[in-house]
RNA sequence: GGCGGGUUGGCGGAGAGGUUACGCACCGGAUUGCAAAUCCGUGAAGACCGGUUCGAUUCCGGUACCCGCCUCCA
């Protein structure tokens, strides 16, 4: 095993990576938001640190790394659905964990060992929030906890920012009672229908910064070692939560690795609802068959991981297309076969090397093309992919019911009693109807094998097989 | 305006100061009744301008274009 590298945001530097406790590495990634589906960028910070976790364990031993992804239950994009729909934010936020679940399951990735929700924790915000005022890093004015900002000397490192600069280029107006203009809130005020927890302060709520700092130092401890989310959380909130945690727990360090990953974009630009550019992983998962069919996780994966996570990446048809084509191939290799003992080195080099996963992929493909399918398969579920139980969709009769499947058996004879009388003309009729009907015919020498593709018909199926039954061969 | 990311062959996408990335597509060959699938093989790059170097796509400086972030907002 290679040493593994990854880049910092911290020091703006690849760097050998050394557990602070190689008996329990600690690892924390911002999650959701629980208000509605996850969008697929949601998906690629996700994806990014499963394979992470993945390759951590197999380094460091399975019962050695402990993984927290945290739910945002209170926040007001919550109350605004809750207003909207007149539904009780308990349910709207219950609902949308198990779509989160359910969606982040089909990708493949594995549960955290922690999914703190923020309203189970607001007492260590609280009592956060009361270090904090009484170190002298914040201060409350008119019901709210404002963190001072000038309180802080690092302020704006891990983002490289500096607090006059952002001043300087600030556009909003500032809130009378903050001291700075940097000030962000700690806990601020609710009135009757809005969630609130009684509070030093009066009845209130968190400000979204201190609910990571509060979650990870109950879970993981005030320094653990590697702290992960999309680079549009860089700043504010995680150079929010640097100094909370920090202000906190002087001399602690919080995070020693900072990862970011790129953003996601759909069409050169970063998918955002006000662009129309916005779907969900369950719309790609449950994509209807006249806009191309459903995606399996698994293809979602696949192309999500062929770019490295530093890098921007694109999510477009083609990639999808391809990535299908490609895991179709090896989940044709490996069927049958067991994976080989330990992944291949240029699969774990590659990972090591600031988790280069398009590196690990090409790894795959030389496996794939030497036909060592047990490395293979053992490198790809280094990766998350081909898992057991993850590729039902590429399996022969996969989506057929049983009519569609006996259909199929009864023509393809009838097109094999054809070829053997050498009746091309009526052979090949079959086979073009197969192709126009969505299914895929695979000449082998043990027989022909079918599949059916993303555009599947079983009305032309039927109508194939009518129109052939009506012109029976003398 | 500040900070950050990107620009590689037809498309996608990596590493490395000098030797084939890799995948898809294309083209040639094998195979096939013809195809599909499969196998073998060829070709194709480094935004622009300078600099360092025996040698740069890889390092340094600059330019252009694209993208992201920039006070909780009650």
């Amino acid at each position: 095993m290679v040493q593994i590298r990854l880049t910092n945001t911290r020091t703006r530097r690849k760097e050998d990576f050394t557990p602070i406790d190689p008996r329990n590495l600690r690892l924390y990634l911002c999650g959701p938001t629980v208000y509605d589906r996850a969008h697929l960028g949601n998906a690629r910070p996700v994806l990014v640190f499963d394979v992470l976790v993945r390759l951590l364990r197999h380094a460091y031993g399975a019962g050695h790394v402990t993984y927290v992804r945290n739910f945002t239950d209170v926040d007001d994009k919550i109350n605004a659905r809750a207003a909207e729909t007149g539904r009780p934010i308990r349910d709207i936020t219950r609902e949308t964990i198990g779509w989160y679940h359910d969606d982040m399951d089909a990708l493949g990735a594995e549960r955290p060992d922690h999914e703190p929700r923020a309203t189970d924790f607001i007492g260590q915000m609280i009592a956060m929030i009361e270090v904090l005022i009484g170190r002298g890093h914040a201060y409350a004015a008119e019901g709210h906890v404002l963190f001072d900002v000038r309180s802080y000397a690092d302020y704006g490192r891990l983002s490289g920012r500096s607090v006059d600069d952002m001043i300087a280029g600030a556009r909003v107006e500032v809130a009378p009672f903050k001291r700075d203009p940097m000030d962000f809130v700690l806990w601020k005020p609710s009135d009757g229908d809005q969630p609130g927890w009684d509070s030093p302060w009066g009845r209130g709520r968190p400000g979204w910064h201190i609910e990571c700092s509060a979650m990870s130092e109950a879970l993981l401890g005030p320094s653990f070692d590697i702290h992960g989310g999309g680079i549009d959380l860089q700043f504010p909130h995680h150079e929010n939560e640097v100094a909370q945690s920090c202000c906190a727990h002087p001399g602690a360090g919080f995070a020693k690795v900072w990862l970011h990953n790129e953003m996601l974009q759909v069409e050169g630009k970063k998918m955002s609802k006000s662009l129309g550019n916005f779907f969900t992983v369950r719309d790609l998962l449950d994509r209807p068959a006249g806009q191309g069919g459903g995606v399996p996780g698994e293809v979602i994966r696949l192309v999500m991981l062929s770019t490295h996570y530093r890098k921007p990446m694109d999510w477009t048809e083609a990639k999808r297309a391809e990535a299908e084509a490609v895991l179709r191939r090896w989940r044709g290799l490996v069927a049958g076969i067991e994976p080989a003992p330990s992944p291949a080195p240029a699969v774990l080099d590659a990972l090591c090397d600031d988790l280069n996963t398009a590196g690990a992929i090409a790894a795959l493909h030389d496996l794939a093309g030497k036909g060592d399918a047990a490395g293979l398969l053992a490198g790809a579920r280094m990766l998350g992919l081909l898992l057991p139980g993850m590729g039902g969709w590429a399996e022969a009769g996969a989506d057929a019911d049983a009519d569609a499947a006996g259909l199929i058996g009864t023509l393809l004879a009838a097109r094999a009693a054809a070829r053997s009388a050498r009746d091309f003309a009526r052979a090949d009729a079959i086979r073009d109807g197969f192709a126009a009907a969505g299914v895929a015919i695979k000449d082998t020498a043990g027989g022909a094998e079918w599949s059916l593709q993303p555009g599947f018909d079983a009305a032309r199926l039927r109508a194939l097989a009518e129109a052939l039954s009506g012109s029976q061969p003398a």
